[in-house]
RNA sequence: GGGAGCUUAGCUCAGUUGGUAGAGCAUCUGCCUUACAAGCAGAGGGUCACAGGUUCGAGUCCUGUAGCUCCCACCA
């Protein structure tokens, strides 16, 4: 028996545990059908909100129909604390510098924040009801990763695709690392375009140009014009020298100027942008450094040694103007590429760096794209795009102190590149050194890479190091290509390409067939909620379960569109509540009929026969909605049918469950055989969005029958294809029957007021069959049928 | 500048292959009906962004326009 109440705080902890106890979501990698999920890990790098529910619980939703579909699901859980964001994280909230502590004190602090925080991260995903398993999960900096991720290193080294190469690379000054193409934002920022002059060799004549980044000038290494440009083209092959360093630099022709910008003469200095160091390379041009890796000026700038680029920036146009050389400025904003994690505006500095080869790959990456199914389709293109654009090979080293450290030594007579045995895997190269001597020169002496990994580099590997739960492995493609990768659709060029890269680049093909890309969770004024901005006033994951239970919270994100940004507001929350409500009392009247009762295949009433099709048809349509990772669309065709066979079906059953006496016992019979076979079905579809309460009616009423140990590893009912003739009958029965309740609507009457006398004309036989059934659901003392055209005639 | 998506009821959105405009929320009216008042029944509410075209017929297909959102490019 169903409570009157259902409380669900107590019920929902208790079915998270039972689930973990029987060990419910327990794959088995020996399962015929299996469907794997390369679960995004979640960063850990502070407070986790519902943005991340939202996400997470589509997953959830998509793994738990894969199960009742009769598949072993392999659906891991996993933690992103490797890198970057949890450095900052750590930085922040310790309030260290990273230059007043060591290296090791640093990594020990990580792990202390990652200790903190998965038990708040797990309890999370958990108390969502989540079904991945929680109790193996993998991590991305464990030292089992950092052997697959050094694997990797290894791997691509001997084929290579990795190399070592000292050039311009992306810098952020405020986190001094490289950082890669995919980790830039662009940010409109207000500047100034700055007129100024250069000096001809053997002529008075001024060369007049434009700049944007005066405190570059001391790194200018030439000067460019448009070929075409007639009134400069005496100048082609001069010498140009440059304002306060007099430094002689060539002016060379060069058809990339573009003749409309500034003056359509360009200094090129190393580096203002990525056009500099295209002509760097391109003419062989020497590399001048004037910012150095924190941000500040060399000695190259002279005087303005020292200064941040922005305080350079300041002084030497001052000085500039003092000299006469500045002959005039305008204001303008100009997109500036920065730093997605701090927003700093990012630098082109030279150092050696580690590349992954990607440019030489972009028509294997492109065809990737076109391979993989993307859910929406359209998200295809921004992949697509993403290739199209591409400028950088990725640069996999960071200059940093917490990450997956390279497997790497160099020889410290003649440079040579020294690589970590497999079988020493993982190796942090600051703490050991290579077993033999170097193998080109023989020296003995090695000094270790410093530069740690890109995240990235690391969680690219997902599919391997979640597999690796599976198959003790490592780096393997035993289980590739998975059946899907659910992705936010800002991270299609970051992860989700790094993936398909890596499993290319390994493997040669793709690590898994199917992408979903949902959206943002939003809060309620449309601002993306973020772990480390606080959207003030907004709920978090935990209240709202304890408000409105985690299957309302489950139903607010499941309701989403695919691909769409979801909102939060809470009268999303309610509604999932009353959805949940509704349940409980609908299972609450139906059930004291079943007491007992085995179904047996019976002749059903016309109307009963209605219902079963209405939910023949309602389970085609959310099947076909759940293919195409629809959920949203899928549970409103769900809710529809619930809601008729409360408001239609239930009323109708409810007489004959009654009162066999008046109606039969053939026909209470038939109601508890149909609400018994819809209610089973329905809840099976309810539950992989609220697998709670699901569960909870489920063990009262049909474990037992279906000796299941729980709803969530049982298989959808099934009841065959639908033909299509009921429905519509039946549906014209509940017009009839709305006509009727309509008239005591409008004349102020209570439902249950008996009439006198009803006339149906122009009824099919169906309708007709139904007579028991109409007049006992609108109270009518008598029902009679008559010819003619369809109507209801009604006499008190 | 290149690409993608969106525009349907006051709000959030459905609308499969062209065939009389749908849901939820909100609003209004009525109803304590032996599951549910956190409920039930009923009602009002839309030139489907705009303009053309194809068609017997267009929210749906084609062309163009406008507005919004996102991705990419744009640092002299």
């Amino acid at each position: 028996m169903l409570e009157k109440r259902y409380d669900f705080s107590s019920r929902e902890e208790h079915w998270q545990e039972y689930w973990r106890e029987n060990e419910i979501y327990k794959f088995n990698p020996e399962a015929e059908e299996r469907y794997m999920i390369d679960t995004p890990p979640p960063t850990m790098s502070g407070n986790i909100h519902l943005g991340h529910i939202a996400s997470y619980t589509q997953l959830d939703v998509i793994a738990r129909h894969q199960r009742m579909l009769g598949k072993s699901v392999f659906f891991p859980f996993g933690y992103d604390n490797n890198g970057l964001p949890t450095e900052r994280y750590v930085q922040k909230n310790s309030k260290l510098k990273m230059n007043e502590i060591t290296r090791g004190q640093f990594i020990e602090k990580c792990y202390d924040a990652i200790d903190e925080l998965k038990p708040i991260y797990r309890e999370v995903f958990f108390r969502a009801g989540h079904s991945a398993d929680f109790d193996e999960t993998y991590s991305t900096i464990t030292p089992r990763t950092q052997e697959i991720s050094q694997r990797s290193f290894l791997d691509l080294y001997k084929k290579g695709e990795i190399e070592r190469r000292n050039s311009a690379s992306l810098w952020c000054p405020e986190c001094r690392t490289t950082i890669a193409q995919s980790e830039i934002d662009t940010a409109e920022l207000d500047s100034v375009m700055n007129y100024i002059t250069f000096g001809i060799k053997d002529s008075e004549e001024r060369l007049k140009i434009a700049t944007t980044r005066p405190e570059l000038l001391s790194a200018c290494v030439c000067v460019f014009v448009h070929p075409e440009d007639e009134a400069r083209a005496h100048l082609v092959g001069k010498t140009a020298i440059s304002p306060l360093y007099n430094a002689e630099v060539p002016i060379i022709a060069n058809p990339d100027v573009d003749r409309e910008k500034g003056t359509g003469a360009v200094m090129c200095c190393t580096f203002g942008d990525e056009a500099d160091a295209k002509w760097q390379k391109e003419y062989n041009l020497p590399i001048l450094e004037a910012i150095a890796y924190n941000g500040k000026m060399t000695a190259l700038a002279g005087e303005f040694e020292g200064l941040k680029v922005i305080e350079a920036r300041k002084a030497i146009i001052e000085k500039l103007r003092e000299t006469g050389i500045l002959y005039d400025q305008t204001p303008l904003t100009h997109p500036v590429a920065t730093h997605e994690r701090c927003g700093t505006a990012i630098e082109l500095l030279t150092k050696p760096q580690w590349f992954i080869k990607l440019l030489d790959h972009k028509d294997e990456l492109y065809q990737a794209g076109l391979d993989c199914k993307w859910y929406p389709e359209h998200m295809q293109k921004r992949f697509l795009n993403w290739v199209d654009g591409l400028k950088w090979d990725w640069c996999i080293s960071r200059q940093r102190f917490y990450g997956i450290p390279f497997p790497v030594w160099y020889c410290e007579d003649c440079g040579e590149v020294i690589l970590a045995d497999e079988s020493d895997l993982p190796v942090d190269p600051s703490a050991t050194q290579p077993k033999c001597a170097c193998p080109k020169c023989g020296g003995t002496k090695f000094k270790p890479e410093n530069d740690v990994m890109d995240t990235w580099a690391t969680s690219s590997l997902t599919p391997q190091i979640c597999t690796d739960m599976l198959t003790k492995k490592g780096l393997d493609d035993t289980y590739t290509p998975m059946n899907l990768r659910p992705c936010a659709h800002d991270n299609i060029r970051v992860w989700n390409f790094y993936t398909i890269a890596k499993s290319l680049l390994h493997f040669g093909k793709l690590p898994w067939k199917d992408v979903v890309i949902h959206g943002w969770g939003l809060s309620a004024t449309g601002t993306k909620l973020s772990k480390s901005k606080s959207n003030g006033g907004t709920l978090g994951p935990v209240d709202t379960y304890k408000k409105y239970s985690a299957d309302a919270t489950r139903y607010w994100t499941s309701n989403a569109s695919l691909g769409k940004d979801i909102y939060i507001t809470e009268e999303e929350f309610k509604n999932g509540f009353k959805l949940m409500q509704k349940l409980w009392n609908a299972s609450r009247f139906v059930l004291p009929f079943l007491e007992g009762y085995t179904p047996r295949e019976i002749e059903l009433l016309p109307m009963d026969c209605w219902i079963i099709g209405c939910y023949k048809q309602t389970f085609e349509r959310f099947m076909s909605y759940m293919e195409k990772y629809e959920m949203g669309l899928a549970l409103n065709e769900l809710e529809q049918l619930f809601w008729n066979f409360c408001d239609n079906y239930i009323e109708i059953a409810k007489n004959r469950l009654y009162k066999p006496e008046v109606y039969g016992e053939h026909a209470k019979e038939s109601a508890q055989y149909t609400s018994h076979t819809v209610l089973r079905g329905m809840l099976k579809l309810f539950s992989i969005y609220m697998p709670h309460i699901a569960e909870e009616i489920y063990q009262d009423a049909f474990a037992e029958f279906e000796a299941c140990k729980s709803i969530h590893i049982s298989k959808y009912l099934d009841l065959g294809k639908y033909t299509g003739n009921d429905v519509s009958a039946g549906n014209e029965v509940c017009e009839i029957v709305s006509k009727i309740r309509g008239y005591k609507s409008q004349k102020g009457l209570s439902l249950k007021e008996e009439l006198k006398k009803v006339t149906i004309t122009g009824a099919p036989q169906f309708v007709k069959d139904c007579v028991d059934d109409i007049r006992a659901v609108c109270n009518i003392v008598n029902l009679e049928f008559a010819d003619g055209e369809k109507d209801v005639i009604i006499e008190e």
